[in-house]
Parts: C-alpha cells; structure tokens; sequence
RNA sequence: GGGCGGUUACCGAAGUGGUCAAACGGGGCUGACUGUAAAUCAGCUGGCAUACGCCUACGGAGGUUCAAAUCCUUCACCGCCCA
C-alpha cells in the first residue's frame, strides 16, 4: 500500500463530528508514518480497555479491528487494560452506580477481554499493559501538577459535561481525572497513535494531546471510531439497551441477529466490523446502489463475514444454510433443545416449563396473539392438555422440541 | 450549616387522596405485509389465577386515612440558591 492508501485504510470508519478535524488528523497521521518510516521504526499504536464487561459484543470490537489494521501494517499495538482506570468509571458511563469491582474481579475480566481481543488482533504482535503499573505510583502532588495543566472551561467544553451541566445534573469531580489518566497513559506509553470511541474524542484529542505536549511529547494522534448502532441500527450497541450481538455466542444466532439490521446500518457495520478493506466495500455499494445486488443478498455477505470471523468459515456457512431453511423456507432449525412431556401438563405448563416463556402472563398473551404452534398447528387454549410430541414454536425464532 | 426543588415501570416523561398496574413517547414482543430490512397497519408489554379477583410496584423506612404514587415524619441520593 502507499503511503496515502494506508492513511485511508487507517482512517475508515473514523468519525471526528468535524471534518476539519479529520483532516489534521489525516494529515498528521501521515506525517507521522513518512517519519516512522524514515526513522525505521513501527508506530506505536494504543487503546485502553474498561475490564468491566467480561463478554464482549461487537461495539467492543470496533476499535481492536482497527488495531489490528495498524498491526497489518507492521505497527506496534498495545492493548492497555485500565485495571486502575476503571475504578473511576467514565463519565459517558450512563450507569454510574455500577459497582465498583475487587481487584481479582478486575483481573480477570481484563485477562478474559484481552483473549477474546485474540480473535481479531494477532496476539504474537500485541503488548498487553495495565495502566495501575504507573497510575497507581502517582502521588498527589503530581496529581495536582497535571490538572494545572487544564481548566475547568476546558473541561466543560466536553460535550458529555457541557450537556450534563446545562441540565444540571451531577458532574463529580473525579470524573475529571478520567480524562487525567488517559492523557497520562499515552505520555507513559509514548504513544503515537491513539485508538477510541467517540465517546473518547475530548480524552484522546484535547485531554491526551494537551497532557503530552505539556510533559514535552510529541502529542498523540486520534483515531476516533465511530460507534457501532445496535441491532435497531439506531443506537449504540449495548448490553443493557438489549440490541447487542455478543460474539461469543452461538454462530446461527450471530448470523440472524446481523440480518436483522437495518438495511441502512449495513454500510458502518462493513466498515466497522469486517475484515473488509475499503476498495471491497466501496465495490460492494456500487454494485448495491446499481442494483447489481439485492440488498439480501450483501447482507447475507455481511453475516457470513462477520460470523466466521469469531467462528470459522464452515460454522459461517452452516449458520447460513440453517437461516434460509428457517426463515427463507419457513422451515425448522437443524438442532433444538429438547424438553421432556409430563402427563398431565397443559399447554400453560409446558411453555412456562420448557423455559420458552418468561412467565405464565406471558404464555397466555402469546396464545391469545396467535403466537404459538405445534408442528405447525396453532395452538390456542392455554389450559388444555398438551397435545403431544412434536415442535413447539413460538414466535418466528423460539424452537424447542417435545419429547 | 440553612432555604427551596426533585427521585415514577426497560428508557424518557405525565400524574398532587379514590375511577392508577399508573396517560403519552421510545424501546421490546406478537400478528399482517416482507428480504428475520425499511415503511405501514393492528394488538400486547408486573406476577398469580379458567374466572371473580388477589399480590407486588411510583427512592428507603414509618405514619395519617375507609382509601396514598399523591398528605405527614424521617433517612438516602440529586440539583439550585444562601453561607
């Protein structure tokens, strides 16, 4: 690749809110690869990690398939785990009662997020740190000297504390620190290039650049992902919002969940999530948008990508094979739980039983919505007795075979 | 330390003594349509009960009342103002 193309390369799927700042970005980002290069050295590329979460979705992966692009092209990545930073919580943090974690749990959440990073990111290439190693030495005198370095205006131009403020709400004054630390991070860890969200947009470019410039670094350069929409393609993929694909689940889940995006959110998800690089994906839209290609059908490339990077090509393709018989054919999946038929239960029992509804209530509104079929047939007393054996489905995705 | 305001279901937000399992919006679920897309339409969205109904729930605890999300006391948390 030249120069320029692994700028592009290294810019996709970035997203800064302000072209202008892209642009330095870009431009800096250059700059910086015609130096290393000429000074014969890789780039030292960073990301921190909150251990909080121990499994991890595909929102989480954004940022180390972007590592893992620097890595292709010979740069040197570390994947900082913030032991010590996520006993303070980040501020874009919604939930900020989470409960603060022992440092075993801490631990090994982070050792469990750094394996899982392993099905992208090359773990021969990748430095794994924690930032208590440093963190925690801090006195606070030296606390104190580094928030000299910064205003409380400076802070409040953070989109996060601005709105916060504006509404009154609170804004706690460790918050602050947050940021603090990222900055110190990059300082320690000579960073050339910084990876994050763009909930880290002011800790990466004013917080972090800012600090190392003070401390006498060469500031580091942001790339700032865009966030990945959940599977409503509206809002940030998370965990509790419940639009979430986990990628350690099952393959055929996987594989159903990325069809059920929306088409529009298509094009983030193959710039965000895929191995894809940017002249694939921009053949892939022109053949979309010439109608060369039925929408499906690239998303149906989109889920066999994405499925068989965390699970193989075969599982990928099974997992394909297995949602066009369900739901293309309106057929049955392959494998299903199995739930055993006592004498005597009624339908009510059975559904609640098998675990295939949440509750009784719920069973009973299901039937009443014509929701729940046995081989096919509806089923609409509840308080019958269960028919017999064959397979229980309610909804187009709940399966479960009576035995 | 003092004064005032706030805390409602998954989220946002109404509700200031009974008709409140709680308006409305979002989300989620189901059905129709479809490409498990979008858009649209219809319904559902605390638990138990075939049902009458019962239980749990409006920050926590206690109280007033025949009756409380609503009134009182107190505690916790948040915000603003004064010091």
């Amino acid at each position: 690749m030249t120069i320029d193309e692994q700028v592009d390369y290294l810019i996709q799927g970035a997203d800064y809110g302000d072209e202008r700042l892209k642009g330095a970005m870009a431009t800096e980002l250059k700059e910086r690869l015609l130096e290393a290069e000429k000074e014969n050295r890789p780039l030292r590329v960073y990301c921190g990690y909150d251990p909080t979460a121990p499994d991890l979705h595909l929102g989480h992966t954004v940022t180390m398939r972007k590592l893992s692009q620097f890595q292709e092209l010979g740069h040197e990545v570390i994947f900082l785990i913030g032991d010590f930073t996520s006993l303070i919580g980040d501020p874009s943090d919604k939930d900020n009662l989470r409960p603060r974690l022992s440092p075993e749990q801490v631990a090994h959440n982070g050792m469990t997020y750094a394996e899982q990073s392993f099905k992208i990111l090359d773990p021969e290439k990748t430095v794994i740190r924690h930032n208590a190693e440093w963190l925690s030495k801090l006195t606070f005198e030296d606390l104190i000297h580094l928030s000299s370095n910064f205003t409380v205006g400076q802070f409040l131009t953070r989109d996060n504390f601005a709105k916060r403020f504006q509404k009154n709400e609170a804004i706690y004054l460790h918050e602050f620190y947050y940021a603090l630390m990222q900055g110190y991070d990059a300082y320690t860890l000579d960073a050339d290039v910084q990876v994050g969200g763009s909930d880290q947009l002011f800790n990466i470019i004013t917080a972090s650049r800012k600090l190392m410039t003070s401390l006498g670094k060469k500031p580091n350069i942001g790339i700032i992902m865009s966030i990945l929409p959940g599977t409503d393609g509206e809002i940030r993929m998370s965990k509790s919002l419940g639009n979430h694909i986990a990628i350690t689940g099952d393959p055929k889940d996987m594989y159903g969940k990325i069809m059920s995006i929306p088409d529009k959110a298509m094009g983030i998800y193959a710039r965000l999530v895929t191995r894809w690089t940017p002249n694939e994906i921009f053949e892939l839209e022109s053949r979309l948008s010439q109608g060369d290609l039925h929408p499906k059908e690239a998303k149906m490339s989109l889920a066999r990508e994405i499925v068989s990077i965390y699970n193989g090509q075969p599982a990928a393709e099974e997992a394909e094979a297995e949602f066009v018989r369900v739901f293309q054919e309106q057929g049955q999946p392959e494998t299903m739980a199995d739930y055993k038929l006592q004498s005597g239960q009624t339908v009510l029992d059975v559904l609640e039983k098998s675990g295939l509804t949440d509750s009784r209530s719920q069973a009973k509104r299901l039937i009443q919505q014509n929701a729940v079929r046995l081989d096919e047939k509806k089923l609409d007393n509840p308080h019958a007795e269960f028919p017999g054996k064959g397979v229980l489905q309610v909804g187009k995705r709940r399966f479960i075979r009576i035995v």
